[in-house]
DNA sequence: CTGAAAGCGCTTACAG
DNA sequence: CTGAAAGCGCTTACAG
């Protein structure tokens, strides 16, 4: 194979069509002040030698890359996969490309990670942070250095961030169990850490409202994956009082707790009523269609890009932004009133 | 804010440790050759200053980026997905980072997004192409340039590729359901198009090998979305002998295949019996539990990035490779013997 | 084991 | 509207 097709540069167009390279980078760049014949001299002797510019030595002397990094959990979970595609379309919309990089919750790597980034010479990061100490250091750097940080799904105090209202999720899921009549509603979520904090509160505050006991043995801060909604069911129906109805805040857990239905012969809503969470896709063709907080994981990611694109605009005031997203309840017949409910209310 | 922490060069550490430039990039990039003192004296300067190496700069005059990119269809299909994690697994491993792109099967978008990727003077790309033509002309060129490509699902002659092997699904989905007793079997994949080429044949050949007559209006090849598989299952079920069992060869077919048996009324498998394809999560808590091809898009990607890396390291010889991985059937309750089978068999 | 020189291909800042 | 000069921060190729 010839492998040695010539590669041209702004010096071999500017001599082509018998100009200066700062004219040739003036046309590249669609600068008004070039003479209409220039500019045409100057896109045929580009087309001629087939120029590409090479955006390496452009950033090198301007300081910006057009790239900005993202990190994410793990892209293999859908949730994460639509932020990703949102914060994609912007960047695409605006001629930027996208570095991504999964940290799987691991401080370390993540660390590396950002290092390599700033190496890469990134304009720009949106991030889920691990950790509400170790990542907050390192990206507060990264903001000191003039690389502006979005932070997603979690807060970190004086940073940008767009996330999804958690805490109101909770509300709307157990409210909506409870007016279905369950009175043992259980609540699975992931590990409990300082970037998630205020669900146990929540919750316990809609019980109140509701004149509800509160049994904190309901309360399951478990794990991120199938395997710890599946263990964390199979502790709940052990409890002397098992519950009625559960919410599983995450797609991830909600299939836990349905696979650990069906091993346990536990039908749904009868044995326990279920709300799940993001799932758009199966969730429809389970039996029974499961009820769920629907969030929107695209708009997440568009947003977020919007608030980061607008930092590099300079169109931003010094304060954070904190952008929270509602969800919706998406009604199944997984939470509907079923026999058990129905004993416990009358 | 106090935005100007300044940013130090090679040029400051190498001032700082008394040493020249040169000796400062071989501790930077590990070299044997040079004094253990030196290094630690170098390596201390680095650390005072906060050094960080510009990567910009040093991939100018080396001509390597350590920048690979990746084109997919688009990231919120789960299988692509799994793909690009198991390419971005591979490249972390080696120091390598992905820029990620969706072509949303676009060929306009396609052209536009490897422009853009050349401009950033990537390493190396994997693609999954959008057309045999365009892409080929498109990717042929960055190959003749040096930049090593690897096509992913489809195969593009003079190119290394990897893929599943969608043609031994079809076999394996298609005699599963007629060892089951079905004799009716649709099938129902994406478009035609010369990037998977075979797909008809392959079923004939089955049916034949099984004395089962041919009837061309049992094939549909349809979209990729899901309401695609949806239309094209109504269409089906509206023929004067509709078929008995069905193959989906993805899962967002299969998805729209389960929603149209589910506003039919269909019983599964009794009315229709499914073999589906490529949910390894949600499948298992569908009623009846699915049958699927699974393949397993992680492997996948790996694979095609490690083949990658071999061309990057130039151990790979002149001709493409080709690697198809294989898949494998899990039997679920969707395909099994159902009522009308009995009778169509007997 | 170490260094002086050149250069990668652009854009910036300035001058006209 | 156009150009001469300088420089972004590294690595390469060569010399010693």
């Amino acid at each position: 194979v010839s492998k040695n097709a010539p590669i041209s540069t702004i010096e071999d167009v500017a001599r082509r069509a018998g100009v200066s390279r700062q004219t040739v980078s003036r046309v590249m760049n669609g600068s008004k002040w070039v003479a209409a014949e220039t500019r045409d001299r100057v896109l045929q002797a580009a087309r001629d030698l087939q120029y590409r510019r090479n955006a390496l030595a452009g950033s090198l002397r301007s300081g910006r890359t057009r790239i900005i990094g993202m990190l994410v959990s793990n892209i293999l979970n859908p949730l994460y996969a639509g932020q990703v595609r949102g914060v994609q379309d912007v960047a695409d919309l605006r001629g930027y490309q996208v570095i991504l990089c999964n940290t799987d919750e691991d401080v370390q790597k993540e660390r590396r990670l950002l290092e390599t980034l700033r190496e890469h010479q990134i304009d720009g990061l949106i991030v889920i942070p691990c950790d509400i100490t170790a990542s907050r250091v390192a990206l507060a750097d990264l903001y000191q250095a003039s690389i502006p940080v979005v932070v997603m799904n979690r807060t970190l105090r004086g940073l940008d961030g767009v996330m999804f209202d958690g805490l109101d999720e909770i509300r709307q899921a157990v409210q909506h169990l409870i007016d279905e009549g369950y009175r043992r509603v259980a609540l699975v979520t992931p590990p409990v850490t300082k970037l998630t904090p205020g669900r146990r509160g929540t919750y316990r505050a809609v019980l109140r409202k509701n004149g509800i006991e509160y049994d904190p043995r309901l309360i399951r801060h478990t794990g991120h994956d199938v395997q710890a909604g599946y263990a964390a069911t199979r502790e709940l129906m052990r409890l002397p009082r098992p519950p009625t109805a559960m919410y599983a805040s995450t797609n991830m857990l909600t299939l836990g707790v349905l696979l650990a239905a069906r091993d346990l012969g536990l039908r749904i809503p009868d044995d326990l009523a279920l709300v799940g969470a993001n799932e758009e896709l199966w969730s429809k063709v389970t039996q029974p269609a499961l009820t769920m907080v629907q969030v929107h994981p695209h708009d997440l990611g568009r947003v977020g890009a919007e608030l980061l694109f607008r930092r590099l605009d300079g169109d931003a005031g010094d304060a954070p932004t904190l952008i929270r997203l509602p969800s919706q309840l998406v009604i199944g017949e997984s939470s509907l009133a079923g026999g058990q409910a129905m004993t416990t209310t009358s």
